[in-house]
RNA sequence: GCCCCCGUAGCUCAGCUGGAUAGAGCAACAGCCUUCUAAUCUGUCGGUCGCGCGUUCGAAUCGCGCCGGGGGCACCA
C-alpha cells in the first residue's frame, strides 16, 4: 500500500462518513499522509482530523475517533491509532505493503511518473546565453536546474517545450563580429570588445571557412566575420550544452523575430490593446500600470526597437503557439525584468498571475571570486564539465533550491570523494546492480513473490521510501523544485544501504535458497529501478559498477 | 532611497507550504568486515532556527519592524 492508495482510502473514508452523516464537513481533494519521524507513530499519519475538526464543529480528538472507526476497516490497515491533539497514525500490514516492491519493477522507468500537471502546456526557457561566447559558470546552474526542472515537469504529465532564446540581434553581435576581425588581423581588442582567448580560436575557425577573408575590406569582411562566427559559437555552446546532458527543444532566434516583422506587428498588437504610448519621440509600453517601476521603451526616438520590444514579441509567439504556461528562469541579476516581463503578459491579455511564471536563482560564487565573460577571465561550462564530470556537477547543482545561494568549492567538488552526495546516490545503484547479479549467479531468481515476507524493520522504511517517490516527483514539478527529487533518493539509498546491512537476497554459503530471497530481490531490483528513475530526472547517470 | 534573495549544529545545507522530541552530510570521537561492493553500516558529541512583536490549539515555516550578507534598479544587451 503506497502512501496515495492510503491517501485515496481515508478520502472515501470521510464521504463515506459525511453520507452517512457522522459529522458534516467539506472533503478536501487530497488528504495528505506523512511518514511520521518516529516509528511509534505507525506507518503512516495524517492530521486531518485537526485540520477539519474545528470546521466540523467538533474538537480534533473527538472527529479522529469518528474517522478512525471507518480506517481499521481499509484493507491492509492493521491499526489506527489517535495520538496527541488528534493525530491519526496509521499501521499497515507488511503484506499490503510489500505488494509495492512488485509493482515498481513491473513499471520500471515508469514509476515515478503521475498526472499532477497533467493538461499543462508549458513552454520553459532557460540558459538564453548570448552567442558572443562560450557557456560559462554562471549559466551552469540554470542548464542543470532548468533541464531538470523540464525533466520532472514531463514525469508529472505535462506538455513540456524547452527553449533557448539565442540574443543574435542587437549591438553586442557588431561588437562580437569587430572583435573577431580585429583578432583576424592582429589588431587590439576593440573598446568594449570581447578580449577572451575564444575569439582567437573563433578567428582561426572563420579563416578556415573563409579563406580569403582577410583580403575583404572590413566593410565587406563584417557581415561574413558574423555570421560564421555566430554559426561556430553557436555551435560550441550546443556541443557543450550536450556534454552537460541538457538538451533543448527549441533554439528561438530573436533575429528571426527582428527580420519577420513580429516585434513590429508585437508593438502593434499592444498598441491596439491601448498600451502604448508616444512621449519625446519613442514609444513606450506603459507597464507601470501593472506594477512595473517605470514604463518602458519599445522603440527608441532613432527609430530603433530596443531589447524589451523584442521580449515583447518573443512572449506574444509563445502565446500564439499555444502555451498556456511561460516559464522563465532567470539570474538574480535579472530580477529587474520580472515587473516588465509580467507587464508584457498583462499587456498581451494575458492573465500574469497564471500564464507567466519568473523563477529567480541566486548566483554561484566560486571563492568569492566573480567571472565576467566580457573580462574574458571565464571559468567555461565545458572546462567544468571535463574537471568535475558531468554527474558530479549536475548533481551538486540540481541538490539545492535554486533561492539558495551557492558557492561551488571547487577544491572540494575536485576531491570526488563522498563529500559529493552522487556518490553515495550512484554507489548504492551500483551495490543493487551488484547485489542482483550475484543473486542471480546464485540460482535467486525474480519467479514467486510474497509480499508478507518484508517483514524487516529496514524493509518497511525502505517500501515507505519507494513508495513516496511518485509524489516526491509530483511535488518537484509543480513547485519546480527538482531538489526534492535529488534529496528523496539520497533517502532512498541511505535505507537501501542499512537494509543491505540486515537483510540478505543471496543466501550465505551453501544455505539453499528461500522464498525470502527471491522475495528480496523483487525489492532490491524495484531500489535500484527507482534510484535510476530518480537520477535520471536529475540528469545523472546511473553507473551498474563503480 | 526602492525592489528581490538569504540568515537553522564548528562547516555545507535540508526542513515535504502551520504539526508530534528541528534533521542530513562533512568535521571530531568510539565501534562493526574469513559471508551479496567498508565509497556502506552502528553509536556519541553538537542548536537562543539572526533579533523583537503579532496571528492561533500550535510558528524554523505566515504578517509587520529591525540587524547582518548577496544581487539589482539604462532610449545597454
Amino acid at each position: 500500500m503506497t502512501p496515495e492508495e492510503l491517501s485515496l482510502a481515508i478520502s472515501a473514508c470521510l464521504r463515506d462518513a459525511v453520507a452517512a452523516g457522522e459529522f458534516t464537513v467539506d472533503v478536501p481533494d487530497e488528504v495528505r499522509v506523512e511518514r511520521p519521524k518516529s516509528r511509534e507513530h505507525g506507518d503512516w499519519a495524517t492530521n486531518i482530523a485537526l485540520q477539519l475538526g474545528k470546521k466540523a464543529g467538533m474538537n480534533p480528538r473527538e472527529f479522529a475517533t469518528v474517522l478512525r472507526g471507518r480506517l481499521v476497516a481499509i484493507p491492509g490497515v492493521t491499526a489506527v491509532d489517535i495520538a496527541g491533539p488528534g493525530f491519526l497514525n496509521i499501521t499497515v500490514d507488511a503484506a499490503a505493503a510489500g505488494e509495492l516492491a512488485k509493482a515498481i519493477v513491473e513499471a520500471g522507468a515508469s514509476y515515478g511518473s503521475n498526472d499532477a500537471l497533467a493538461g499543462h502546456v508549458v513552454n520553459m526557457e532557460f540558459v538564453s546565453a548570448n552567442p558572443t561566447g562560450p557557456l560559462h559558470i554562471g549559466h551552469t546552474r540554470w542548464a542543470a536546474l532548468g533541464d531538470s526542472i523540464a525533466r520532472v515537469l514531463k514525469a508529472s504529465g505535462a506538455d513540456v517545450t524547452s527553449e533557448y532564446y539565442i540574443n543574435d540581434a542587437g549591438n553586442q553581435m557588431n561588437v562580437f563580429a569587430q572583435s573577431v576581425y580585429n583578432r583576424l588581423h592582429g589588431l587590439p581588442v576593440p573598446e568594449g570588445g570581447y578580449p577572451g582567448e575564444y575569439i582567437a580560436e573563433l578567428a582561426d575557425q572563420v579563416a578556415v571557412q573563409h579563406p580569403g577573408i582577410r583580403e575583404l575590406t572590413e566593410e565587406a569582411a563584417l557581415p561574413v566575420v558574423r555570421e560564421l562566427a555566430y554559426a561556430a559559437q553557436l555551435a560550441d555552446i550546443k556541443e557543450t550544452l550536450a556534454d552537460f546532458g541538457v538538451t533543448f527543444d527549441v533554439f528561438f532566434s530573436e533575429q528571426q523575430l527582428h527580420s519577420g516583422g513580429a516585434v513590429e506587428d508585437a508593438v502593434a498588437r499592444l498598441r491596439e490593446q491601448g498600451h502604448v504610448f508616444d512621449q519625446d519621440g519613442a514609444q513606450w509600453l506603459r507597464t507601470t500600470d501593472f506594477g512595473d517601476d517605470k514604463d518602458r521603451v519599445l522603440i527608441r526616438a532613432n527609430g530603433e526597437p530596443t531589447y524589451f520590444a523584442a521580449d515583447a514579441a518573443y512572449y506574444l509567439s509563445k502565446k500564439d503557439r499555444g502555451f498556456t504556461e511561460k516559464i522563465y528562469l532567470l539570474g538574480a541579476d535579472h530580477h529587474g525584468y520580472v515587473s516588465r516581463l509580467r507587464a508584457i503578459a498583462a499587456c498581451a491579455g494575458d492573465d500574469p498571475q497564471l500564464n507567466i511564471e519568473i523563477l529567480i536563482g541566486q548566483l554561484i560564487s566560486v571563492n568569492g571570486a566573480k567571472l565576467s565573460k566580457r573580462a574574458g577571465n571565464i571559468i567555461e561550462l565545458r572546462d567544468l564539465v571535463n574537471w568535475l564530470g558531468a554527474d558530479a556537477l549536475r548533481y551538486s547543482l540540481g541538490r539545492y533550491p535554486a533561492d539558495s545561494p551557492m558557492a561551488l568549492d571547487p577544491e572540494l567538488l575536485k576531491k570526488n570523494t563522498n563529500d559529493n552526495p552522487v556518490f553515495y546516490v550512484q554507489y548504492a545503484h551500483a551495490r543493487s546492480c551488484a547485489a542482483a547479479r550475484n543473486a542471480v549467479a546464485k540460482g535467486v531468481e525474480r519467479t514467486d513473490f510474497d509480499a508478507s515476507l518484508l517483514t524487516h524493520a529496514t524493509e518497511n522504511e525502505l517500501l515507505a521510501m519507494l513508495g513516496q517517490f511518485p509524489s516526491v516527483v509530483g511535488q518537484a514539478a509543480s513547485f519546480r523544485e527538482p531538489h526534492r527529487v535529488a534529496r528523496h533518493i539520497e533517502q532512498i539509498a541511505g535505507a537501501y544501504h542499512r537494509w543491505y546491512a540486515s537483510c540478505r537476497v543471496t543466501p550465505v554459503n551453501d544455505e539453499p535458497v528461500e522464498p525470502i530471497h527471491r522475495t528480496r530481490l523483487w525489492l532490491n531490483d524495484a531500489t535500484t529501478q527507482v534510484l535510476a528513475n530518480g537520477l535520471d530526472l536529475l540528469g545523472v547517470s546511473a553507473p551498474e559498477k563503480m
